[in-house]
DNA sequence: AGCTATTGATAAGG
DNA sequence: TCCTTATCAATAGCT
């Protein structure tokens, strides 16, 4: 059911329909790898495209002003003067650097509208996004994870807490056994605790376990490292 | 002595020569695909790369200059007229300034309705990511908030049950000293709780509390809805 | 738009 | 920089 693949001669692809498709699938990995490059290497890249349609395509890995002035810096010094014609003339004077800097914030603008997304296919609305979004995700992640840590560390405190209490209990039934066996008019209405006298009675680990228990103690302990 | 290749991260390579070696590798490649667009497709392709020595390449179907004159025209409409041929040119940079921005809103708004974004599959995927991203906001909160609740009522019951156990310890060594009175010889070393008698000790609330408790029971509460 | 069988690209290592 | 080779990635041909 699958491509049976041949290798395709690189001239142009007569029939329109598979034509259209190769260049959608070719496009997609030529910019992707433009993209590639200029992150792998450290490489300034600009790639513009037009379909037989008369479609722009571009990619930048800065933008495509800087990359076309760059390009001509270059090209300058390899030819001559370059072509001052027309646009250079009356620019050159007075426009030309406003007018690069407002089509850069006009471009800046764009992108963070959501506008012009096609020229920076992954790139920068994806580092853009990505910072965002893993800045933003290592915090979440950092907080989950102490969130959980605490949770566990009360979790495990509780049940210290019941087997203490079932220690006691137990105790404290074995000593009611004993209590009543002995002078069965001491209970009449169970513990109302009062006299609340501090023996030298051998402390449970329970205080020990609880001083080191401070940051747990606030309402908002989300904020607390260990 | 042949290449274990493994997959590599597309971030800089920090190695130098490895990223000079790339550089060359991938350039070849990508100016061959951009070649090969460029024939198979009938496209008017320009590429232009800058090492990061700041090193020239260039690929052009036809010729740069030509390439670079038309993406100017197409970026012009999206701009401005950029034609203030002597003119207009100082009056009306403030006005062609605006109507830039207009035109640019509403071809932004076009594709916010559903036009043109056939083109813009990569920022479609990126609109529907932070969509997506902004929902995932939501539900973290909503989590947080719970872990929140689960945190204070973890910490209600502890203290509840440090209560708890202060007036059992307290009851305990009241017995105890009646145990003492009546018969000193019953304690030697502390309570070493075995012997697991079940009485019928009227319970303290701990165990009613703690049957309403079960969500905070495993591991992983974040994920228990209340 | 998806799915594979193939071809093509390329990371490591000399 | 150029080979070689093992792998990974792109994509041609179909559905």
């Amino acid at each position: 059911m699958a491509g049976k693949r041949e290798r395709i001669a690189i001239r142009r692809i007569e029939n329109l329909a598979a034509r259209q498709v190769t260049f959608s699938k070719r496009r997609r990995g030529l910019f992707k790898k433009a993209e590639e490059l200029s992150i792998l290497c450290d490489a300034e890249v600009g790639l513009a495209v037009f379909s037989a349609t008369g479609k722009l395509f571009q990619f930048a890995s800065s933008s495509m002003n800087q990359i076309i002035d760059r390009y001509n810096s270059h090209s300058k010094i390899l030819k001559k003067a370059d072509e001052p014609s027309q646009l250079d003339l009356h620019e050159d004077s007075n426009c030309a650097r406003l007018r690069d800097e407002l089509a850069e914030a006009s471009l800046w603008l764009q992108q963070m509208r959501g506008e012009e997304l096609q020229s920076l296919n992954v790139q920068q609305l994806q580092a853009l996004e990505k910072s965002l979004e893993s800045g933003l995700g290592s915090v979440l992640k950092t907080k989950s994870q102490k969130i959980m840590d605490q949770i566990s560390e009360l979790e495990r405190k509780r049940v210290q807490l019941i087997e203490e209490n079932a220690r006691l209990k137990e105790q404290a039934s074995k000593m009611e056994m004993q209590v009543a066996a002995d002078s069965p008019a001491v209970y009449e209405e169970g513990q109302s605790s009062e006299s609340v006298t501090n023996t030298s009675y051998p402390r449970p680990p329970l205080d020990t376990e609880d001083s080191s228990d401070t940051s747990l103690r606030l309402g908002l302990p989300l904020y607390n490292s260990k």
